[in-house]
DNA sequence: CAATTAATGATATTAATTACTAATAGAGTT
DNA sequence: AACTCTATTAGTAATTAATATCATTAATTG
């Protein structure tokens, strides 16, 4: 079908490299913070104030795409993206809503567990803590606090 | 301060037993497909016409509140509710989208590893497998096929 | 039964994301 | 550099999931 048969991996549609595309790349580089889109978007805005929300989105999907990003899916919210590719995990502030990296090693056993017992076929996991984040604690002695407002 | 101080526990305002709850209860209770909102609501509608959407939404919070029944958030989609609130994992096949229960034991032992380092008090954990469930493993022989309609 | 107020139904609203489309602009070719 | 091709964009509309609001209804308690 493709015209470009020769490549053997994938008849992938050539992409380009849009400067709207490189600025979303390069803000969630900059973000450490598993940012929303609309993280990034702000971000992105204020070098290029014309870029739309769609574009941004559409750019994330692409990145995660080919790798270059992953979309971390946390409970209940929206999707958030974090230039760190290597399999990780992640702990949400049930307080503040912050997502944290958590240094808990890779638990490559699991997936076979699943496997073999089901016959499905695992391509990947995700685990998500819930909790408090050393911040909030010390904010919440006693009294009830609602989500902060810190980036 | 509430005038039921004499129970220890909480100050819960008493809640009442509705039909619409109940019938919501029950439809999470027969549905063993960790149904979304809506298809509670599908359930409950057809014995109750008269229920409204917004009815389903507040009653699946009570009942989560209540432990009667568990949310589930899964990967990129709408929240889905388990009458099994026994601590346990699920696959989400990327094909036909539906949610499976995993065997895999509850890993006790990765909230410590995770609370200790950082400081981050943890109160629970989701484990959400992704891949390919073993009846689109067969459909899937070469074709691309989109997310099956089955119950 | 009457009083109290939790809960409902209907609708409006918000948030996150996707779909659509005409216009634009990468990237390869000449 | 000019030309072609089509991926990509901006802008907007549409969709989906969930929450907020509020007048009305109905479950409990005395």
């Amino acid at each position: 079908m493709g015209k470009q048969a020769a490549c053997a991996e994938k008849d992938t549609k050539a992409s380009r490299n849009t400067i709207q595309r490189g600025l979303v790349f390069e803000a969630v580089k900059e973000l450490h913070n598993h940012p929303t889109s609309s993280e990034v978007y702000d971000v992105v805005a204020r070098k290029h104030p014309s870029i739309s929300r769609a574009t941004v989105y559409r750019n994330l999907d692409v990145l995660t795409g080919k790798g270059q990003v992953s979309r971390v899916d946390i409970l209940h919210g929206a999707a958030r993206y974090d230039a760190n590719t290597m399999p990780h995990y992640h702990a949400k502030c049930r307080q503040c809503e912050r997502v944290f990296d958590v240094d808990l090693p890779y638990q490559a056993g699991l997936e076979a567990e699943v496997e073999k017992p089901r016959g499905f076929v695992i391509e990947g996991h995700q685990i998500v803590f819930q909790g408090v984040c050393p911040g909030c604690q010390s904010q919440a002695e006693g009294m009830a606090v609602g989500p902060a407002a810190q980036a």
